[in-house]
DNA sequence: CTGAAAGCGCTAACAA
DNA sequence: TTGTTAGCGCTTTCAG
């Protein structure tokens, strides 16, 4: 592989212009440019990154930190977040963190001494105290889902309690009269938020019951199974607001298997807004922005990496309602 | 940042030391050893990993080359090599690649210039000629459905021909007499030899006709309007053989709004063994062995960046028949 | 068993 | 406008 050195050997300069002209700051003049172009086109050069960035702390690259890919939501994140890097010339690390504190702390470790530019953090587990090596190193950090930002770490998040609400009302306004709520991870700030949001709405309407809200864990078989106790519970309820939509997808099995038609019977939203269009009936939802949340992800930790300034350090996203065939036939 | 220079002041030992010690090779006394150690210790250092590759020529990074992560198979993948880079120490690089070939080959010079160790690339339109680069670089390739090895790139796949047959004498034994089979791209290999092993068990039968072929695209909505077509042209198919799990999760939905019973009054099976736990019915599927596959991936590419020898250039990795409600009730 | 020193390929003063 | 040169932090001969 050809070097700078050889670069500027056959173009008959210093590799110090050669330098200038890659990164296009100083003065080349325009002889020299075009000598240089001509033998890095000959030579088909490129510049070695790692020597790069050892010599200019730069990586170009940004480490993407997330509970599993595996679920669905996360690879629609990593998609927006890919592009909007491809486009800035950015490569992204992949991580699976499960959640679990100790793996994030080892590829926060891993991320810091790979040098990475900065870092994307999608966690439910994550505490402050956990990014202090990154704010010593100064790697600027962007947060999704998570709220606790200072000056290098920014956090996205979206307007869960209202999203709790707007599925509520839009039940409501359906005319469902009995109303079961299926809860994710009460650990989880975003969850106890939608759940929020639907008690905001529901705590005020006569049919409403504390047992009408089951607790699970935002997986598909944890809906299923919370939708069968709901059911056995409340055999008259009409109406169910999961808060993601893999839990709503556990319930609309649950129904089905039950006997019960979907909408006319029982009507079903969920929250979040992943593809999930296998499903049958089509799943109503309360949509997160999860491409542009994911794209300026990305446009914020550049703007961070490039010590841009007055830029908010918590954006809040809005949600909107998608109704299909699960509320509206 | 502690460097190394600090490390061996402190421990009154040169720089070579300290790297002997780091690197577990070449000789170092247990004193050196113990007071290394302390001074790691005390000072927290980590080695500095680009210094590290532009001297030693290894990065600890691998690239993951996937046509798109939002296509649910690849995340199963991903998060297989992932945990399998992991464990040996290694970062992955995600890229989507769209299957263009031009974007493919911009990431394989990305890939090349921030020097991996080697490349996982699962893509439909690789050609050799795209390797050449990577090949003169030295760089290790393992390939994921999709065969053209050489000393240097091995090919992982599975039994597709195999897994035709297996759907194909699944619903035939399950008393389908009129079996419609959605096809995936001509263009991809596996899908033709999917295809050619549901020809090959059904050609020879007295139902068999071309039109229960039905050409679409391995996505939902592709296998949703396939469905449609095939069940205008044979009202009395009683079984459907979709060449993935998309497609046939399609076939489901379809047959839901037209009013069939699964797998009453026709009987689905998929391909791919993707977790496609929402649906109801749950899907019968010929499962490739995923995560295996993802995982030997990434043992594959180790072993060949650490230049062993006698690695299988050509692996094929069993399929197997996974039976669920949508053909056994 | 250890250390000095020469790079790896590039960037960024600084001097010219 | 250009070239010289000193690193960036680590690995690796090669001579003790």
């Amino acid at each position: 592989m050809a070097t700078i050195k050889d670069v500027s050997k056959l173009a008959g300069v210093s590799v110090a212009t050669v330098s200038r002209y890659l990164n296009k700051n100083g003065y080349v003049s325009k002889e020299a440019e075009l000598a240089i172009a001509e033998v890095i086109e000959k030579l088909n050069y490129r510049p070695n990154t790692i020597a790069r960035s050892l010599a200019g702390k730069k990586t170009a690259t940004v480490g993407l930190m997330v509970p599993d890919i595996l679920n669905p939501f996360f690879p629609e994140l990593a998609r927006a977040i890919e592009d909007a890097a491809n486009t800035y010339g950015y490569t992204v690390m992949l991580c699976n963190t499960d959640n679990d504190p100790a793996k994030e702390q080892r590829y926060i470790e891993t991320l810091l001494h790979k040098q990475v530019d900065g870092i994307i953090i999608s966690s439910y587990t994550i505490q402050p105290g956990h990014l202090s090596g990154l704010q010593k190193a100064g790697i600027p950090v962007v947060l999704l889902d998570n709220v606790f930002s200072s000056d290098s770490v920014v956090s996205l998040t979206v307007e869960n309690k209202r999203g709790g609400e707007l599925a509520a009302e839009h039940l409501l306004e359906l005319g469902c009269r009995k109303i079961a709520h299926i809860c994710g991870p009460l650990s989880i700030t975003s969850s106890r938020d939608r759940t929020a949001g639907f008690e905001a709405v529901s705590a005020g309407t006569d049919w409403f019951t504390p047992s009408l809200i089951g607790y699970s864990d935002f997986t598909v078989s944890g809906g299923y199974r919370t939708m069968k106790k709901l059911l056995a519970d409340h055999p008259d309820l009409d109406g169910v607001f999961a808060s993601n939509d893999l839990m709503a997808a556990g319930a609309l099995k649950a129904l089905s298997e039950a006997g019960r038609c979907v909408p006319e019977d029982v009507k079903v939203i969920g929250f979040d807004g992943i593809g999930l269009e296998m499903l049958s009936p089509e799943l109503s939802t309360i949509a997160q922005p999860i491409y542009e949340l994911g794209k300026t992800a990305m446009d914020v930790l550049v703007a961070l990496i490039g010590k841009e300034t007055g830029i908010e350090t918590d954006q809040v996203f809005p949600v909107t309602l998608t109704a299909k065939q699960s509320t509206v036939g």
